[in-house]
DNA sequence: CCTTGATACCTTGACGCTCTACCTATCGTG
DNA sequence: CACGATAGGTAGAGCGTCAAGGTATCAAGG
């Protein structure tokens, strides 16, 4: 029951997240509450998707993890964005603002 | 080579169809190429993703498809919107729109 | 004490969608 | 006759997200 379909388009889970690290080093867990917030509660991140993304990412090295500690004294991973990283986020950015653009194209002109 | 990624976003293929769809009974071939036309080139629609949707939007109910008579003189299965369809299409226009002003709060309220 | 909820990390398996690549057939043009 | 455009289709693979589960710590309340 609830949502139908996912939250979220594929795709556009790394964009988000690479924008949220960009700010500053940042948990995970704290990266789908920034998320979730920003979005005003519209976008949920699961943390089945969120772990897995966040390794894909420093995979590629557009991330990069050491273990610090949290403001609340506990060890966390924080993630910051690399030069390539920062590099990955203007390209996925200008990607995301093309499509949603060819999007509003095809949907038509009679936009309120 | 070429694009790393796929062309469009998952999910967005069907929202794109009904619309296509909706302005009068259209077949495949031709809503693969008003696409492409009305998003001046920036998204194309591959038959291998275009056929398997429209049979999947046919199963749903969303789209009634029979076989006509082209204004070049071919045989074409044309496409149009169920009533239901037309319901589905204002769902996932709408769901379109939240999803992207989510992105955009995300993204920061710094834009151009 | 002990349970609950929040924080924080992670994995597994299934599902759905799109892509590449391929196939058939007709029509018009060079 | 070969080719590109039109028109339909399938098969296989890849990938990302989700649901569901797991571990562990900490604070608050009963």
């Amino acid at each position: 029951m609830g949502e139908a379909k996912s939250d979220l388009l594929q795709g556009t889970l790394d964009l988000l997240i690479l924008q949220v690290v960009a700010a500053g080093p940042i948990h995970g867990y704290a990266i789908a509450k920034r998320i979730q917030q920003r979005s005003k509660d519209a976008l949920r991140i699961q943390q089945g998707s969120l772990y897995p993304a966040l390794h894909r990412l420093e995979g590629r090295k557009w991330l990069r993890a050491k273990w610090q500690e949290t403001e609340t004294g506990r060890e966390a991973k924080f993630y910051e964005l690399t030069a390539a990283g920062r590099k990955q986020l203007e390209i996925e950015a200008m990607d995301w603002e093309r499509f949603a653009e060819a999007i509003r194209l095809v949907m038509g002109p009679a936009r309120s």
